[in-house]
DNA sequence: CCAATACATAAGCTATCACTTATATATCCT
DNA sequence: AGGATATATAAGTGATAGCTTATGTATTGG
């Protein structure tokens, strides 16, 4: 089953990876680990506080967490923020799976 | 690695789904099979307009298909269209995995 | 205590989104 | 052919997203 409270969390999610600045934001925190503002301004496109701003939405996703050392404050990615889309596309996934009634076949469709 | 393009596909379908109505259509054309416009306006609380162009966007996306059989238009969901968004999710489920050198751990962690 | 640094917040602007109503297009039926 | 049905497209509107510049707030070091 399906709460509608869950529902919103995940179309948040969905949301908030939709835009790719903030996206890349994420990707970069994921591959590279903790990141200052400042870090993550350099080699963004956008300004400084553009990217404040979108790193407050992913926090509020419950995607990103802050850590204040200092003047600087270092993100990170919370893992555990990605659930309710692991949850989503397992869902499905397992859903057509089973549809298939072959997961090899489905697999095979879906890597083409 | 991932290229320029698969990137802004990502993004699309990321910010396709973002939306709970347009979500909601694609769900329902998953659980019940195809529909059509009309079956799909009924339940849905927008125009059908408003449904014929989340569905165009669906569309577009690579996430639905559509066919005709008479007046109606019969639209289906493409598993396929959902491989950037698996794809993406599997990159980083691994990522992660691999990070804490454990999957069980990472997935338990993952399921609180 | 004050200037500099690191970041967040405020305010405003523009583009885009999701919706509506109105209308066009395609198909069916008599 | 012509009215009815199913859907798409057009045009307009209000809300929101993402950006910018300007400024506020913490923290550091001299």
């Amino acid at each position: 089953m399906t709460t509608a409270a869950q529902n919103q969390i995940q179309s948040e999610v969905f949301r908030i990876l939709g835009d790719p600045t903030r996206r890349k934001l994420f990707e970069r925190l994921a591959r590279e680990g903790e990141l200052t503002v400042s870090a993550l301004t350099v080699g963004s496109k956008v300004s400084q506080p553009a990217v404040s701003q979108h790193l407050a939405a992913l926090k509020l996703a419950g995607l990103v967490s802050d850590r204040r050392e200092g003047r600087a404050i270092h993100y990170s990615v919370k893992p555990e923020g990605l659930k309710p889309l692991v949850n989503w596309v397992e869902h499905y996934t397992q859903f057509w799976a089973d549809k298939f009634d072959n997961l090899e076949a489905f697999l095979n469709k879906m890597d083409n």
